[in-house]
DNA sequence: TTGTAGGCGTTATCAT
DNA sequence: ATGATAACGCCTACAA
């Protein structure tokens, strides 16, 4: 490792004080063109860098922004949060903001890592991802007075923070439609137990897509855990009814990949998986680089040494299908 | 947020000086048992913990690592990497450590981020995956004298640093000798171009395999870049051969998912993707879990205040076999 | 065994 | 416009 380069060794070398140094780094108006100048070039010749342990002492901020990463819980679903981490590594630096790691299993053992972040690493914010009713993390961030913004709406509770987020019930009307277009008239829904806040809400677009058409029926949405063998069961049964959809529209590409297999139907998954891409099923597509990046934004408004006032941003992505042989 | 609690808040707290405290914390043998445990409970009751910032000031260590995250570039791999990095993080936290992330699309792109994160992150050092012949980041880090352990040989070179790798070969002969077993003569193999490492390693076990048992044959194998369609392609023109293969092993999940669907064959696929799950897809799996620990088992040592002098360690994992109703 | 003094690299405050 | 000084929280001498 070559020699350490400190403030002190730009000083010295451009001749003037460590201080005109900060400033020209943090207040480059106080500095007269041609010293700025000269503290500029030796920079440069220096290679210096801010150490920023040592500025995080005297500011409190570190420039690291803590994301939780998952086991792959639900197998094929994996890749989204994949995506979405990706997107926010990217995104994130440019805004000069470094992505910590860390797992956890369930709310308490997530704030767990916020007490061990904000008190060791003094992480100056953080992205949750996995919203869902009754969330312990955002009240306890909000307690504790901590930036954060969540990929994912605030499912049943009043959003007093900002947040990202995809809008699931357009996605699955667009699927809907799309069927109905193509000529369906008994179009299916396979999703998640009720409860959920995502699940629900691409419930309802689907239902709201077939109300518009004057297509709602009664039976034709199935509920199930994640899982192929249990959507090819459920799919089966819908199959079996008096009069059987011809198409259905899946909350995941998983439950949809399942629903493939049961029989001879028009199929539409969620999430675009690469699973999908490879097996030619139709997905409805999350935006998810572009809800990285707006995480960072709304984040580094919050992080900003004076944050823009006013109430929580929202900001709600619309998905795309992506259509292949499935439907 | 609380009041913040500092060494001098404890030792106050406990009527001592922060030097009994620091030593307290690292160097407990030089405290008298009643101090220690006095100010272990005030430590306790005031929950303070050490600053980072602070001790990196002083220790130079930052007890961040960092690991690049990609982009999602062949589809279906890419849970590979996302496993690993949850393992990674997972095995880091309780050796103290906390993985930063960084994304960078070639080796050089890769080196900026090294100088980077070490100039104004102080990283302790690196876990680098993606390994490949005239791997230029490896060089660069053992110049600048940056601890770092690869996951994946170092293909091509000698190994001055430590690695962690699957053994490819042995996974690819446990497949082709499963279907050997199974009764198949003429088994065949879908891999990429020559000069890939990870390729290379996998071909040469399955050609072993065969050759052990008397079955080797020429025009068995084909190279494709990784893609579905190319796969799909490949296999049929196997397939069409004068004796074709009943078998094929393949280098990939999204190769076997390309070879399965051009026809009537035996499929094992590799690195046992959540898609290869879902499909019923027999796949070899690799420990990612295991291999991530070891990284930070490696790392661990190269970072510790005394390291371990000697060669640098490698260690080489077995894959597993997934039997699935592919083959 | 415990305490005192100094400094890591930076920025805030206050002079000049 | 620039510089001197102190302080952030911690650890490493060294002194008591």
């Amino acid at each position: 490792m070559s020699v350490k380069v400190t403030i002190a060794t730009v000083a010295s070398h451009a001749k003037v004080s460590r201080q005109t140094v900060s400033n020209v780094l943090n207040t480059p108006h106080l500095v007269r063109d041609e010293t700025r100048a000269r503290v500029q070039s030796a920079i440069e010749t220096l290679g210096y860098r801010a150490n920023l342990a040592a500025r995080q002492m005297r500011t409190g901020r570190s420039r690291l922004i803590g994301v939780r990463i998952d086991p792959m819980r639900n197998g094929i679903e994996g890749s989204v949060l994949d995506r979405f981490l990706h997107g926010l590594t990217e995104a994130a630096a440019p805004a000069g903001y470094r992505v910590v790691l860390y797992t956890a299993t369930d709310d308490s053992a997530e704030i767990a890592n916020y007490e061990e972040l904000l008190a060791s690493y003094t992480l100056d914010g953080f992205v949750l991802t996995h919203t869902h009713h009754g969330d312990s993390r955002t009240a306890w961030l909000a307690l504790h007075d901590i930036p954060f913004v969540t990929f994912g709406r605030p499912w049943g509770a009043t959003a007093s923070h900002s947040w990202v987020d995809v809008d699931g019930a357009a996605g699955a009307a667009t699927a809907t439609r799309h069927l109905i277009a193509a000529g369906h008239k008994r179009i299916g829904f396979l999703g998640w137990p009720e409860g959920s806040g995502v699940g629900d809400d691409r419930h309802a677009g689907w239902l709201q897509a077939l109300e518009e058409a004057g297509l709602a029926s009664t039976n034709l949405d199935r509920r199930v855990v994640d899982g192929f063998a249990e959507a090819e069961r459920a799919t089966r049964s819908l199959l079996t009814t008096r009069r059987p959809p011809t198409a259905v529209v899946c909350a995941s590409d998983a439950l949809a990949m399942g629903a493939r297999t049961a029989g001879d139907l028009a199929v539409i998954g969620f999430d675009d998986t690469p699973a999908a891409a490879a097996i030619g099923l139709s997905s409805v597509r999350q935006p998810l680089a572009e809800a990285a990046a707006q995480c960072v934004r709304l984040l580094a408004g919050l992080l900003d040494e004076v944050p823009v006032p006013g109430p929580p941003d929202h900001v709600l992505l619309q998905p795309h299908l992506v259509v292949r042989q499935s439907g």
